[in-house]
DNA sequence: TTTAACATGAACGTTGAGGTAAAGTATGAA
DNA sequence: TTCATACTTTACCTCAACGTTCATGTTAAA
């Protein structure tokens, strides 16, 4: 079968496209973060636009720091209302779950980098050695 | 043997009151992040007060994000801390190695929270979704 | 003496996000 | 038609930091 080149394309060039691999794209399908995109009579998958439209939202949530698992939750509320006003509500709530994770680590982070400059400095003034 | 209550506890009821397992305390020891303890003539481990110091700190530097790899090689540097002149300095440079890759961390974590407040922000313009 | 707690050591399970290999099929260009 | 690719699925591998269980044996405290 013949793909309209235009708009559609296979698993490989979408992946390279999209700087994944064919094995992510296959993983999230897997998983229904991504609907199954038509297949040729052989079998081989190609995506419409809308479908990499799809895959990018993903993708970009992804890089957000978001789970695959609270990227399944997201994609089941889709699929039960298919309504993104739905979604939304819920993505909100997630992102600021993890906004506010993001900062507890952070907090933490910068009291771990005062312990070992206070430890540092301890160091220095007994050993007396230079910065 | 008897141990001396006052001072020395092994090794369960130590990881209650730390909140870990016996196996954490023991993979902790096998991997030389905390110096072997005293042992009954039984092979009882039991732990001094200065050994459960040096695990607190152990677990907290671990709680703030270092891998175990990161502190076996804290750990081996401490050891070495025994000729002190030679080793302090490279026990700097390995302390100031880890600060900053904490404040990369840091950096990374706050442009993160960054990008998600301002796709949150697109969304709720977007959807109307109040907060 | 009994019983809880300890010891060693092996070895498999878990989680997340894929990597990689094997073995077979489809497609398209020459 | 043949050949090189690209595709398909299945299934095992990886890493970290332990958890868990098994198996078996020892110690210490009441």
């Amino acid at each position: 079968m013949k793909l309209n080149r235009e708009a559609q394309q296979q698993i490989g060039e979408l992946a390279r496209s999209l700087g994944v691999t064919t094995r992510t794209l296959r993983l999230y399908e897997q998983l229904g973060l991504i609907d199954p995109p038509q297949r040729t009579e052989g079998g081989i998958r190609f995506y419409t636009r809308e479908d990499i439209r799809r895959i990018k939202f993903v993708l970009k949530v992804k890089e957000l720091g978001l789970s695959l698992k609270q990227m399944q939750e997201l994609a089941e509320i889709y699929h039960q209302t298919k309504m993104p006003d739905r979604i939304m509500p819920r993505l909100i709530e997630i992102l600021d779950g993890h906004t506010e994770a993001i900062h507890r680590k952070i907090r933490k982070l910068s009291s771990l980098a005062r312990d070992i400059s206070e430890y540092r400095r301890r160091i220095v003034e007994y050993y007396g050695i230079p910065r």
